[in-house]
DNA sequence: TCAAAAGTGTTGGTTATACACCCATGG
DNA sequence: CCATGGGTGTATAACCAACACTTTTGA
């Protein structure tokens, strides 16, 4: 078995690119009624001081899962719980003042985390209500330029949306809401998760309804709330566990099994 | 203004690694009442004379859809017409034999394209049914291992699967059905697409109604078909385009425009 | 016994499905 | 005037939003 010299058939071709690849994380949870996104403040150049999704760059053997993983505990010191899923691929163009830089976007959704701390490369790390850090009707389809002034570093203002506009839609055709619950929860916990990422206020009576009758939604524990004011509320967990088994293994495809009927939306 | 020449702070720290990235593109199209899509027999090592998805390696800086353009016409002479979006990301290990390889795939959906011919790097480019390459079931959780004896080469079988999967998901809640039709189409045209996509049968009198009642999919262009046998149809175009102004630009978010209400799967 | 929260019954309007029926054209 | 495919009417059933009302707890 000769191994051809000068051209070997079975290796990457010389022309090719070969592009530094970060990970940005789209960190999401409800805190207080309302989403909250995890950002740090950018301890080095470039965009020193503006924040930023916890991200960095992939290293060498290394996967993409296991590299949004790392990043997100060294800046935030946050393990990462609950549903991690890809949101989709930026660059490599026109992103980056350093050159040509591809970043995959995660989207983490789950219950409380724990404490945050900064770490390395982050001056601070804190969870922010997205309506402080988007500007108010900023879809995905407005194209935020790099670095808006007193925006987010880099094409991030653009990946948040992106995540949030992602997150939203899951809620009606997905189980994607009870990602942001803990292990076990009630109706209301979940009516709540509803209300604060859609911004509007549910009827909890037909809610509940919806819910429970909606299958591959909900299973229930057998078990109810207890010390809390008012009747003791029925605990559910998700049917389907909406974290693959393996834990952060990267899903399949982002098509995960669809509620029918749908969630949807109340019409504004 | 000095430049430090030990450390550049606003240059990509060197332990990142460097990964050559390739494009990915699954073509869609609906012929003969069913779902087709474009592959090529690999004319050169790895996986020689396997069929797989038309793409390559990305150049240096050439940003991600240029890259997927350009693939496509050199392996199997389609120019991109239609709606293209972004899939998904893959690897970057465990997926190319050559080493870590980071693979973003597209998807496209176009009405009938013109002649395919082979190109560079493809012995042959051909349409072929989703049914006789992806065995019946495999859905996008059924992981196929690399290049599965009579397969497709790389993981293009697993990507594929993640491609028709997100297809017929968002036919139920977005226009994108119309992305298979020509610029002018009838509601039966419409209705085959999805018919071939979901393999069902729909009513043609309640489809006609659910068609036209949904805002947001059709415009009216007060024209009608003529020739063929039977009443003539009215035409109809896309109610908002789905192919983004700027033919090829990287949409913003996958989250178009949705259809409310939507278009539901029948039960089974 | 009261307040608070959970959950069920009821009702009237909307929407969907199934299918009978009419419309417009080519041969 | 008949065959063929396009499109509308309509009855029945299913669904849904609104809200009165009952249940179950802690104080």
């Amino acid at each position: 078995m000769t191994v051809e010299p000068t051209r070997d058939p079975n290796a990457v071709p010389p022309t090719a690119a070969a592009l530094p690849v970060t990970v940005d994380v789209v960190a999401l949870t409800v805190r207080d009624g309302a989403l909250h996104v995890l950002l740090v403040e950018r301890a080095v150049e470039p965009h020193r001081g503006a924040l930023a999704l916890p991200g960095g760059f992939v290293l060498p053997g290394e996967d993409l899962v296991t590299a949004a993983a790392r990043e997100l505990t060294e800046e935030t010191g946050v393990t990462p719980p609950g549903h991690l899923e890809q949101l989709r691929t930026y660059g490599p163009l026109g992103r980056d003042p350093r050159g040509p830089v591809l970043s995959v976007a995660y989207l983490l959704v789950a219950p409380h985390f724990g404490v945050v701390e900064a770490g390395s490369d982050a001056a601070a790390a804190a969870w922010h209500p997205v309506t402080d850090v988007l500007p108010a009707g900023a879809g995905p389809a407005e194209r935020t330029g790099p670095a808006a002034p007193g925006g987010l570093a880099f094409d991030h203002a653009r990946i948040l949306a992106d995540g949030v506009e992602r997150t939203r839609s899951k809620l009606e055709y997905s189980a994607l809401a009870t990602a942001f619950c803990a292990d076990e929860f009630t109706v209301t916990d979940l009516r709540r998760v509803y209300e604060a990422v859609w911004g509007v206020r549910l009827d909890p009576r037909n809610f509940s309804r919806k819910a429970t009758g909606t299958p591959g939604l909900l299973e229930e524990t057998g078990r109810t709330t207890s010390g809390g004011t008012g009747r003791p509320a029925a605990l559910y967990r998700a049917a389907r566990p909406v974290v693959r088994p393996g834990g952060l293994a990267d899903g399949a495809a982002d098509v995960p099994a669809l509620l029918n009927p749908p969630l949807l939306r109340p019409p504004v």
